[in-house]
DNA sequence: GTGATGACACAAT
DNA sequence: AATTGTGCCATCA
């Protein structure tokens, strides 16, 4: 599939993160960079949690850190259900919650970019 | 418009 | 290996 030319980052990052497949992962940086700003990292992880205060449907718990583990920052509740619902899609989590990312990492099909 | 705020990333200790 | 510092930028008040 193709890239939607939505008009806002918030929106391309929503459709980008509903790409993710099921079992795979992909970082805020990853999804920073394919909603076209590169170094908006920081504001997709802002996004992840504006995605489930609305209420959106999205695999959320499938955008993690560059380090390939959930970032935590103080919460409780949100990393251990993440942590669960990683590990129930075949996700190898490791104690310190991190996954190797040259396994699990989502890569945007061919098509992907094409227009 | 302006400034504060992060589920970040990376460099430098 | 583990902290700390610095840059960053979309949102929101």
């Amino acid at each position: 599939m193709k890239l939607p030319d939505l008009d806002s980052f918030s929106d391309r990052v929503y459709w980008l993160t509903d790409q993710i497949p099921e079992g795979r992962v992909a970082t805020y940086g990853q999804i920073a960079f394919l909603a076209g700003t590169p170094r908006a990292a920081r504001a997709v992880g802002a996004l992840m949690k504006t995605s489930r205060s609305i209420g959106l449907d999205l695999p959320w718990h499938r955008v993690i850190n560059a380090s390939g583990g959930i970032s935590y920052k103080g919460e409780v509740e949100r990393p251990r259900l993440q942590r669960t619902l990683l590990k129930s899609e075949g996700v190898l989590l490791s104690a310190k919650d991190t996954c190797d990312l040259s396994i699990f990492r989502w890569e945007p099909d061919h098509d992907f970019w094409s227009i």
